[in-house]
RNA sequence: GGGGAGAUUCCCGAGUGGUCAAAGGGGGCAGACUGUAAAUCUGUUGGCUCAGCCUUCGAAGGUUCGAAUCCUUCUCUCCCCA
């Protein structure tokens, strides 16, 4: 099988190119996906992200199961058809949300026990099941269940993660090799370990001695510091077989893609530029604007003149101050569009880059010029 | 012309003798947001030589140990009746 297909490797790092042929269209990698959890990524039509190039969101096992659940998404034909997204999408298990919404779990042997956080219902849910669930899903790309862990707990306690994500992903993958004439997505491993050297030494080699289509690297991106988060990427990413698709999950700002790509990942999501739009929050080539100040109330120009997006095209700073302080929609909207627009040119670029074997120019330049102003 | 209500820190607005530099909104400023329970959350918002002091609640004067709060006069605003 050859899902994924190198094309250039940078010569001065560990960046390169590629392609993975999912089931709805290939993908060129690097790829940034946006995060459309509930089955939606907030605040952009599908035509607008089509627009940007976008062809592989990211859905969310966990969201979809409590709600609207796989009946009626299995009675819809699965999600593509369900949410009218005729590209990929990558669902994530829930593993995240276990850890995230941790109030309301407990982690066993056998799988997951949760009240959900909708009506309290409780729920639980083996490896398996999430396979069987993505599997109604119709997902092109399916992750298992895993146990994400925060920086600076025990090493016992990063030790059992390990454990407990390997046993899960064997059993994972016992289902999704049973299910395969049935569901189409391609399954992939998740690695842990914490911040610890030998945990993730020892969470690569059991996670990929399971021969998947491709590996992603977990428990990064939690709250720790950038530089322990860059030492832990390399580490990882070093650690993932070169014919494989990588996927850092959960990352990120440019600066994080940059150092990913950097590191040789080839896939990540993150709900940044989608989330921090809402908030106001817009990119730029000299770094992030918070449209609420009030120095843009006549600022007519818009966030950011390289831009070609649709927002830059027809709007100014001073027109999505004013609709973020009258809390319009269309101002979630707008910027949400400029922001994935940013980041999607940005992995465009960096692709470019990557061809031309400058990678490390382009990173440079790159952000010198996005953190300008922070000095 | 008669009767009534009111003027509070950038704005709205609470406060009716000490615990008030003064609640709560708004606005401003700063920060956060990274496999989305987030169109969200946090901090801050009179000045200074800052564990204290100074100025501030329409203006002036008064009562009191003590006033944004009580009294007098003045200025202005609003409502009702003529």
């Amino acid at each position: 099988m050859s899902l994924f297909a190198v094309d250039r490797r940078d010569g001065a790092s560990a960046a390169r190119t590629g392609s993975v042929a999912l089931d709805h269209g290939t993908v060129s990698t690097p790829c940034f996906m946006p995060v459309g959890t509930n089955a939606s990524v907030k605040a952009i039509r599908y035509d607008g992200l089509e627009e940007m190039g976008v062809n592989l969101i990211l859905g969310n096992t966990y969201h979809l199961y409590l709600r609207p659940g796989t009946e009626v998404i299995g009675a819809a034909g699965g999600l593509h058809d369900f949410m009218g997204w005729q590209h990929n999408i990558l669902t994530d298990s829930g593993g995240y949300q276990v850890f995230s919404l941790a109030a309301f779990r407990e982690v066993e042997e056998e799988g997951v026990a949760f009240r959900s956080h909708i009506d309290g219902s409780a729920h639980r849910l083996t490896p398996a099941d999430v396979v069987d669930v993505q599997g109604v899903l119709g997902s092109d790309v399916m992750m298992p269940l895993d146990e994400c862990t925060a920086p600076d707990i025990p090493r016992r306690d990063a030790e059992e993660a390990v454990r407990r994500t390997t046993s899960w992903l064997g059993r994972s993958a016992a289902r999704w090799r049973e299910c395969r004439g049935r569901i189409h997505g391609q399954l992939f491993g998740i690695m842990q370990g914490n911040f610890y050297e030998d945990l993730r030494r020892r969470s690569a080699e059991e996670i990929c001695a399971v021969d998947l289509p491709g590996y992603a690297i977990g428990g990064l991106s939690v709250g720790e510091e950038f530089s322990r988060f860059r030492d832990f990427l390399h580490l990882s990413a070093g650690l993932l077989p070169l014919d494989r698709p990588r996927y850092l999950m959960g990352i990120g700002t440019p600066a994080y893609i940059l150092e990913a790509v950097e590191a040789g990942i080839d896939l990540f999501d993150c709900v940044y530029p989608t989330r921090i739009a809402r908030n106001a929050m817009v990119l730029t080539r000299d770094g992030p604007l918070s449209l609420r100040n009030e120095r843009f109330r006549t600022d007519f120009a818009p966030i950011d003149a390289e831009c070609v997006c649709y927002t830059c095209r027809h709007h100014s700073r001073a027109y999505l101050r004013h609709l973020f302080k009258a809390k319009e929609i269309q101002a979630a909207v707008l910027a949400t569009c400029h922001n994935l627009t940013f980041i999607q040119r940005l992995v465009h670029e960096i692709r470019e880059a990557v061809e031309r074997q400058q990678f490390l120019e382009f990173k440079r330049a790159f952000l010198l010029r996005y953190d300008a102003e922070k000095q």
